[in-house]
DNA sequence: ATTTAAGGTTAGTCCTCACTAACCGTTAGT
DNA sequence: ACTAACGGTTAGTGAGGACTAACCTTAAAT
């Protein structure tokens, strides 16, 4: 689920890191407390979600946020919000009605 | 933390079915494939984090959704994703003057 | 060619969290 | 008073997910 995907601590703080700028999976590992194969299975779920993208550079996989996955993200959550709001305002409203008669 | 407010399927039905209205525990549960006390318990999160109040009628407890609290996480999302991309944006300034001197 | 460093994958462990069952207090009805 | 229904709490269980350690492949360096 993509709520699901800044969850977790550890994959928030890699996230964060991300913000700063493109990193390798390795850079990011030094900065946490964790090991590289726990920041790369972050960094996978992160990918899958479309939060980040990947790219090969020799030897290293560098790691940047992925802006339009990012705005992809922030709209779903957007009309999410939106749509409660009105839904509960609609039944407010016929409540209201069913009062006055 | 909020984020994991609607993390979990049974939570985010709940956190639905309230959408169409205020409704008390029983009711939601008997709506739904878990117990009363499953129901009550996702309730309490769902409280803690603002998204829904509750009021006693009697011998029930009313639950409805917070609008006031539903915007407040709403505001928060939109500026986390906000702050997201502008850092990334900034970041990304700073590279290509880097790449240009 | 060997070595070194990178990162992805897998098996196994541990911990968190959703859930039920049993219990409790509270309120309304008889 | 007794009973029945409501809903919150707790202990215990089970499943999912975060993590490490070990292994593998790939690429650059000597």
């Amino acid at each position: 689920m993509r709520v699901q995907a800044l969850g977790d601590p550890t994959r928030m703080a890699i996230f964060e890191r991300l913000e700063r700028g493109p990193l390798a999976v390795g850079e990011i590992a030094r900065s946490l407390p964790v090991t590289r194969s726990a920041v790369s299975q972050h960094l996978k779920v992160l990918k899958h979600v479309g939060l980040v993208t990947s790219q090969r550079a020799a030897n290293r996989q560098i790691y940047r946020i992925d802006v339009d996955g990012v705005a992809g993200l922030r709209d779903y959550f957007d009309q999410f919000w939106q749509e409660s709001l009105q839904a509960f305002k609609h039944a407010a409203e016929r409540s209201a009605k069913e009062q006055s008669r």
